[in-house]
DNA sequence: AACTGCATCAACCGCTCCGAA
DNA sequence: TTTCGGAGCGGTTGATGCAGT
């Protein structure tokens, strides 16, 4: 377009705003209305021009602004729909009522970023990076989806097409491998992986990632029940599979494979939980407080389906397969 | 006390979108 | 259909404060 910026002409004030501007604007837009952001400095009797004029009081000044810290529910909220809209921030600012999208860009860049690195996320995919570090940070999920095979195995009534199968089966064979390379040797393990809170934050993250399941088809969740068995359940009414003649139970402590337990990813409450990897195994100390003081919490481990669900019966995760067959 | 590095966040920049003429 | 201006959006910058040495 070769439009110049509105705050290319000369004169105006740039930088920290000072109390009697924003008395000045504040005054203005409460007798007037911003009406054209343009035509408001001069008629304020502000020396900025009228982009400026306008990001101060929508993301500062606006009387309906809540500032302070974020929730957990607001870090949720923002991380899945961070994961749903990308870089939408309005998008996702319009989804938390009174928070701006410039406070939300920031506390993304900030504090939701490199919480999700550490956690072996990647920030921009949401899925669990592929570099060769992160490839074995993932190990949950291939642990996990080994199980899932074993499952298959158990039901006759389960039906799947024969690309769920081939992945379950591929990821069936990368454990086997990865198992026999480690061999009882847990010192060999990336430093991310014998971190609780790495470890823990991601399968609770991912987890939290299934709120906006894409799948409708592979119905399964594993539900933590009292911290120690799983029942695998129907994603889409929250009840377990009627098909299964009983649900499906497994001890996590009785096979190296099982799931790591899933609960949320709030970082307070990982601390209430220790998960340890020794010689293959998972074991996850889990105590039985822990959701008593968030009632939230609980639900969201309902409400979700697994992260090794969706990884397995996404179609449009085609690219990130053939990451982990490279 | 002085210095340095890092984290935070308000504010700016430049671009795109959209509606009016 | 094209042009133009207003508004909004995402990315980036820089001032500030704090912690560590």
């Amino acid at each position: 377009m070769g439009r110049s910026p509105c705050c290319d002409e000369n004169g105006l004030k740039k930088g920290p705003w000072t109390q009697d501007e924003d008395d000045t604007l504040i005054d203005h837009i409460q007798k007037h209305g911003h009406g054209s952001w343009r035509a408001l400095p001069k008629q304020a009797g502000l020396n900025r021009c009228g982009k400026s004029c306008r990001l101060r009081w929508t993301n500062y000044l606006r009387p309906d602004i809540k500032r302070g810290n974020f929730t957990e529910e607001e870090e949720e909220t923002i991380i899945n729909l961070h994961s749903l809209l990308g870089n939408k921030r309005s998008s996702i600012a319009s989804n938390l009522p009174r928070r701006t999208d410039n406070e939300i860009k920031n506390y993304w860049n900030t504090h939701l970023r490199k919480k999700l690195l550490q956690m072996g996320i990647d920030p921009v995919t949401h899925r669990p990076r592929t570099d060769h570090l992160n490839v074995l940070a993932a190990l949950p999920q291939l642990i996990a989806a080994a199980n899932f095979n074993s499952l298959l195995n158990l039901n006759q009534n389960v039906q799947l097409d024969a690309t769920t199968l081939a992945k379950a089966q591929l990821l069936h064979n990368m454990i086997q491998v990865l198992s026999t390379n480690n061999n009882n040797n847990s010192s060999s393990w990336p430093l991310a992986m014998q971190t609780s809170d790495n470890l823990f934050g991601q399968s609770s993250y991912l987890e939290n990632q299934n709120l906006f399941g894409q799948s409708q088809n592979l119905c399964h969740i594993l539900e933590n029940s009292h911290g120690e068995d799983f029942i695998v359940k129907n994603q889409t009414n929250d009840h377990p599979l009627d098909s299964f003649s009983s649900p499906v139970q497994m001890n996590a402590q009785d096979d190296y494979n099982s799931l790591p337990l899933l609960v949320p990813a709030s970082p307070g409450e990982s601390k209430q939980s220790q998960m340890m990897i020794k010689n293959k195994s998972i074991v996850h100390e889990h105590q039985h407080n822990q959701d008593t003081s968030n009632p939230s919490s609980s639900n969201s481990t309902q409400d979700h389906h697994q992260p090794w669900c969706d990884t397995i019966d996404d179609e449009a995760s085609d690219s990130y397969w053939k990451d982990i067959i490279e």
